[in-house]
DNA sequence: ATCCGCCAGGGAAATGTTCCTATGGCGCGT
DNA sequence: ACGCGCCATAGGAACATTTCCCTGGCGGAT
């Protein structure tokens, strides 16, 4: 019998390719896609695949936090992540939320299914650089202040490092403004912050956010 | 006779997501694919697709080079971006460089096929929030925003971007605190910026601050 | 001479930040 | 079951910053 899977992706192109490449695979089907935080939780409850493909960046609570409602409700649940992200942070934070895998979208394609069937048998799968670094970071003590930050904090630490402002991020976040403006403020003080600006250079030094390619450079 | 299409994107994902979601479409068909820079121009010069559909960040010389390169050779080109950056400043780029359409992948996806055809048609095409963006903005601006500056503005604009805040940079440069924090005020005005975080970034994607190797970084 | 743009700053109102406080949920040890 | 601590959430008040408006000085155009 076929593994039922769900995907996750706010982008519905990336859901189509998803669909493309995985109809291909005849011990695969697709049960599900959301594009939310809210509707991939429903769906999941719902539909209860047997591996989730979920993208991290997921709009409205964000995909870590569905990572963790899902996990909370159903501690069996095999998630895997599929996202743009190759930081080690999110790959570590996901996996202390529940996922069952890591994989980035510079994979080469043919992983997905393979990261998907591993997953499905129970196993945990995850990118070999990612892997790497992982256990380099474990090892090596944990030096980056990141890891002082909670869950949440963290999650609004990225949006803040995307450059929104404060009631964005409460909006993107459905909390209020001051909650989002508190944890702001939380965040500064734990990394010894004193400016927004400080914030968004630590979060480029330590590749939390992507610095999109080569769009600005040379010439 | 069919519109024919040539994608460039790094991740196979999405190129598989858009091949499944433009072979729905009868009147358009794929003649092309390419991941990377080189590639995408070669590829452009030996199949001379009718529309080719571009996302800003491949690896090697960065889109924006690809769309002038292609645009030297042939600059009856129709090339539409079609990428995750919403930042207006990309757009702008991508279409004095040649651009015909600017397309994100946030948009609904049914966009794409409709923008395909209008570009093919020789009519340029824009996302609507972009295009409001972009009229608003750099309506006769220069190539960088930052050239917009005066002198003192884009020293002071420097140091908030090191993470410096207001008061250091009046300490640093021997002004009152007041007239940085006017200055501060007036280069988000000129540059369009909300918080210091976009301020940062923007700085950080045009280079402005040398981001230093080796962090903790990847590969 | 006059105008204009840039630099420098004051004052006041609008906004934002910080600190303190409080609630409810959840997990953990006893 | 109970208290304890931690986290997420959020209101209020004090405090700080930002923004807007305005004033001057200075130097380069016309």
């Amino acid at each position: 019998m076929p593994i039922r899977v769900m995907l996750a992706d706010d982008h519905a192109v990336v859901r189509a390719g998803h669909r493309f490449l995985l109809d291909q695979e005849n011990d695969i089907i697709i049960v599900a896609e959301a594009d939310d935080s809210d509707s991939a939780y429903h769906q999941y409850l719902t539909h209860a695949p047997d591996v989730l493909v979920l993208d991290l960046s997921l709009p409205g609570a964000g995909g870590l936090a569905v990572i963790r409602r899902i996990v909370t409700r159903d501690p069996e649940a095999k998630i895997l992540v599929f996202t743009m992200h190759d930081e080690v942070l999110y790959a570590k934070r996901a996996l202390e939320a529940g996922a069952r895998g890591y994989l980035t979208k510079d994979a080469d394609p043919d992983l997905l299914p393979e990261a998907i069937r591993q997953v499905a048998r129970g196993k945990n799968y995850m990118a070999d650089a990612i892997a790497r670094q992982l256990v380099a970071q474990y090892t090596q003590g944990d030096d980056n202040p990141l890891a002082l930050l909670t869950q949440r904090e963290f999650e609004i630490f990225c949006l803040a490092a995307e450059g929104l402002s404060v009631q964005e991020i409460a909006a993107n976040l459905h909390i209020s403004y001051k909650t989002a403006a508190n944890y702001m403020t939380r965040i500064k003080q734990k990394l010894d912050l004193n400016t927004l600006g400080e914030l968004v250079r630590l979060a480029f030094l330590h590749g939390v956010v992507g610095k999109p390619a080569s769009v600005g450079k040379a010439e």
